[in-house]
DNA sequence: TCCTTTTTAGAAAAGCTTTTCAAAGCGATT
DNA sequence: AATCGCTTTGAAAAGCTTTTCTAAAAAGGA
């Protein structure tokens, strides 16, 4: 059996509130019996029960974190980021990998709610009116990283997706390419898609390259549907000398879908991602991309959820980080 | 205020005992009553309060799971099989990172104590004695997931690392390959270390190719440590053709160097891996790999924990599970 | 109609900790 | 020696749920 601080007490010839004073505020009870105290926890590996403290308290010190998808390397390095910032602040982490099921967010929504996390993490997908009644209807405090809403004032974390896309496609224009087309994630179900589209519109526009701003094709977070989407794209507008994908594995798929077609990158058409996945080093070639402070991004939404937790409020409702263009091997001028 | 059982009972004029029975055992409440109940539970949105259930039934329904490093892939697979079993058993799963760090480890498994989880499944590190011993000491069950222990008795899910790198090095022979080196992971904290670099030696000696066997680099589980360990071992035997990598990471940091060399892969050297990491196929070349069924370990080891929770015990102790040779690009016959 | 059995409901205890309140102990001051 | 004030300690309540035990009500049988 576990023991408690009954057998601490009694171990120790003391009252349990001598025990509980002891880990609670030791400098009110006298160091003869605070030793024998201290003695006793050690010996019998005591550690007092969350369930019983919380039950006092009301809060269980722990944090929930929703992921749509934990096999995204940028998911793992918001994780990270978020643990430290927890251990920082002295929370627990609960992560739960949601698929982008709207059944299983909920699920876990409720699941959160039963274990009284004092506040949630929401990753990067689409806050659904579904999520947003069913949480503020249970009265979770909750930030959003790598997402917004328009809709709802609810705290956030992000780049600018706009500029940061704005950027990447500059950077392409600057090295003279003018067939440009892009790769973007799925209007319907993603934050950031809509802002990158029309980052990359911008710039084309700006340096008087419109015809190129119906060259987009769609895919679904994943390399496979990037690589069927560059086919898409090569198929329609085999001109192009250069990508603008709107995530890493986004621009392996394509580039891959390139290496198969004996299409050099960079010789002949560049790519530019999105994100800067530890990955993206590794990757032959590698990435020239736009990085987002991904584990800062984590640290940050914690940092917020904390500030939401403890003041009832945050100093800035919408914040965000800096990009950072990153020049490697996937990109030359035209 | 978050409503309580009370609340419910004095909005559908009841006693408490009749809410808990209505969510507990429904049939023995009269449907008057009880359809009395569930509205109430509807239109407060309540839901019972899991510290004051922890009290009483001293069971968390939480699963604490301790990784490495939350940014290899290999983890990610195995987080995901986790929870999903841990989905289809009724458990909560808490993750934590924990960069082989002891101190930092030690630390979660407090914590863990602390929140009651049921169980704990140890992911891939060694069990270092002061792993065990903090862990029998409170008497939490715990499972290893690639791992094993050969000085204590604990439940592992692992694949048969020996064989499986015999595999991987005999694969390599009957390509014709007969100058072959490995880049495996330190020996010192690693428990799939030694058991890969034995099936190695086995592979070249069972062939007559001793002279092989002393041709190991080693690597300290990330991309760059494998490039660096590359660089040494071509250095020493720039007549090798064939490279044995213990990790897709390591493959990919490898042919990144030999890339760099302007060594063709598999051209003039074939390089083999181990995992079958989700990127493995997007690399370029696509690795051939020995592939662990990652997902289904993470699965099992849930399974198995919970097997354990439940019956105290577990049918057979230590288990492996099937690697597959998965042939792509990286290898050639010589 | 009365008694027995079964069903249904409520009161209270238990689970473990923290905290409040009251009491006891002690030293110091007059 | 008596009183005051501070320090230290213990008892008890509170936090929320489940469960046991008891009582009341309903149903069934004679």
């Amino acid at each position: 059996m576990k023991p408690t601080i009954r057998d601490v007490a009694r171990m120790a010839e003391v009252s349990i509130s001598t025990v509980s004073r002891v880990m609670n505020a030791p400098e009110t009870v006298v160091p003869s019996k605070r030793n024998r105290v201290i003695e006793a926890i050690k010996e019998l590996k005591y550690q007092p029960n969350a369930f019983a403290r919380g039950l006092i308290y009301k809060k269980s010190n722990t944090l929930g974190l929703l992921i749509p998808d934990i096999e995204n390397l940028y998911f793992a390095g918001v994780i990270r980021g978020m643990q430290d910032a927890c251990i920082k602040l002295g929370y627990s982490l609960m992560i739960c990998n949601t698929d982008r099921d709207m059944e299983r967010t909920l699920s876990y929504i409720d699941t959160f709610h039963e274990k009284q996390v004092d506040g949630i993490v929401f990753a990067s997908d689409m806050l659904y009116p579904e999520y947003y009644e069913k949480l503020t209807g249970f009265r979770i405090p909750f930030v959003l990283v790598s997402s917004h809403s328009d809709e709802y004032e609810v705290p956030s974390v992000e780049v600018d997706d706009e500029l940061a896309a704005y950027d990447a496609v500059k950077f392409l224009i600057e090295l003279g390419h003018k067939e440009i087309g892009m790769i973007g994630f799925n209007h319907d179900n993603s934050v950031s898609g809509p802002p990158r589209a029309a980052g990359f519109v911008r710039a084309l526009t700006e340096f008087g390259l419109e015809r190129n701003t119906g060259r987009i094709k769609y895919a679904n977070h994943r390399f496979e549907h990037a690589y069927q989407a560059a086919h898409e794209l090569f198929s329609e507008y085999p001109e192009l000398s250069a990508v603008f994908c709107v995530a890493d594995e986004f621009a392996m798929g394509t580039i891959s879908y390139l290496k198969d077609r004996n299409i050099l990158v960079p010789g002949q058409v560049s790519v530019i991602g999105f994100d800067n996945l530890r990955m993206s080093g590794m990757f032959i070639p590698k990435l020239t991309t736009i990085a987002q402070p991904i584990y800062q991004l984590g640290y940050r939404a914690a940092e917020k959820l904390h500030e939401l937790l403890t003041t009832g409020n945050v100093a800035v409702m919408k914040e965000q980080m800096e990009h950072k263009l990153i020049v490697r091997e996937s990109s030359r001028e035209k």
